[in-house]
RNA sequence: CCAGUCGGCCGGACGGCCGCGGGCGCAAGCUGGAAACGGCGCGUUCGAGGAAAGUCCGGGCUCCACGCGGAUACGGCGGCGGGUAACGCCCGCCGAGAGCAAUCUUAGGGAUAGCGCCACAGAGAACAGACCGCCCGCCGUCGCCCCUUCGGGGGCUUUGGCGAGGUAAGGGUGAAACGGUGGGGUAAGAGCCCACCGCGCCGACCGUAAGGAAGGCGGCACGGCAAGCCCCGUCGGGAGCAAGACCGAAUAGGGAUGCGAUGGCCCCGCAAAGGGUACGGCCCAUCCGUGGGAGCGCAUCCGGGUAGGUCGCGAGAACCAUGCGGCGACGCAUGGUCCAGAGGAAUGGUCGUCACCGCGCAAGCGGAACAGAACCCGGCUUACAGGCCGACUGGUAUU
RNA sequence: GCCGCGGUAGCUCAGUGGUAGAGCGCACCCUUGGUAAGGGUGAGGUCGAGAGUUCAAUCCUCUCCCGUGGCA
């Protein structure tokens, strides 16, 4: 963990929508989701927010909020080899920047958890490999 | 000072710390690479709007179509003159309308080119019409008066009926009813006549023009709708940067060449058997035979093309200052400036000071609009907290 | 980013320059011992919003709002 953890952004519509397949944390100000990649590596990391969040301002300006929090917080409580997509929520670009932060911090924590514990599991329920593994009793 | 009208402008400022995107540069450092060069990093510089919005017009640019030109169809526009690359935009002016005024509004060609529509109400609604009413005539009638040869006649008045009579002033309907007011006139009325107003026609003169207009003539006729069809004038080929150009993986499929394997199926040639025969080894070819092709496999190469990538992509109808021309839109000249360019999309987080607004005696607390370039430019439209400047009008006060 | 289509009753849709309609649904009544079906009666509308043209606009014109589809 020591080692500097490097971020790598998520560009392509295919990446998010297999992070939508994963673990997922919802929070009052934040809805992270989190998918171990196939490969190790870098800490995967992408931002979305949706016309329900507002105009073109409202979106931007959630975003730049999300990355900056990602910014201070994914290297210490993010995983190597796991993709993140924080999406924004209607509350994301007025909400003040401590509470913010913590819903973040929050919700990585409980992901991590999630993911190390529940990976057996948990994860494979969702997974996008779900379809071409004969499907698993619920 | 109060009320109002118009035009223009701004859209918080400065500074710490940690970060972001583009350009340029880089001695050393880390890293990939054979190298060129790249990544990290370091330095430096630039980094959203007046509407970036809606996508409603006009252009540039690109591709497609098309001999030029013109016509038709379809669509847009529509007072006049000017500005402009162009416009449905802007400026000035004209006409019409609103306002005491400053000023504002105005899709504003043609209704004797034609077609169409004008509901309901109303008597009548587009070559108009006559319900009530008013008047006249005829016949009757209540009352009064006059004349009388006593049969009746005439006049005034009340009232009723009839009329292929007059009239359109009044009532009433309607969005709209073949001018309005007053007077004369008449049986009653009427542009029937007159005055003024309105309307129509002509029009000296003024204006580049739209148009204005002294004056004259006409008793008055020609309703509205063309954002209904239409006519006239004028403009327009279509699509759009997801245009378009270039590079181009995996997989599948296409083509060329070579090699290999060829049992059957398919196609072509030969013709032994077989069959036909006009008796010419002339004709036919289902199996078997034989030669070839196709098909099959492998290799190499080629082209289209998907994912993906690169370009298109910003020095411009650019901006700033000054001067000159113009009432103005705007133009010209000189000098200066370089000013965003991503591709899940760059301006954020936090702290402080000042300025603004609200609350509060105060310390202080809270607020701060509409809103994010995506090929670019000129307009229009719509959204918007708060503030600044200038010009003008009306009122009030003072002089 | 560019281009197109639509908005009428609770729902699905007609409609035309002068009256706003149909089917289903809803309410009440009849029918039935009681429901369903059937029959009858009735309620329910800023015709997405605002301007303009017109005597008159759901309809014609313009602007805005909302929904929906296509284009590499």
């Amino acid at each position: 963990m020591n080692t500097p953890p490097i971020l790598r952004r998520l560009t392509k519509r295919a990446q998010f929508l297999a992070v939508r397949q994963g673990a997922r944390a919802v929070r009052s100000h934040v809805l992270i989701e989190a998918r171990r990649r196939e490969e190790a590596g870098a800490i995967g990391v992408g931002f979305t927010a949706s016309k329900k969040v507002g105009g073109a301002v409202a979106r931007n300006r959630a975003k730049r909020r999300l990355r900056e929090a990602a910014r201070q917080l994914l290297p210490q409580h993010g995983q190597a080899g796991v993709d993140y997509v924080l999406v924004a929520r209607q509350s994301t670009p007025e909400a003040p920047w401590a509470a913010l932060l913590d819903d973040v911090g929050n919700a990585l924590i409980r992901l991590r958890a999630d993911l190390e514990t529940g990976r057996p599991h948990a994860p494979k329920k969702r997974a996008s490999s779900a379809p071409k593994t004969p499907t698993e009793s619920d």
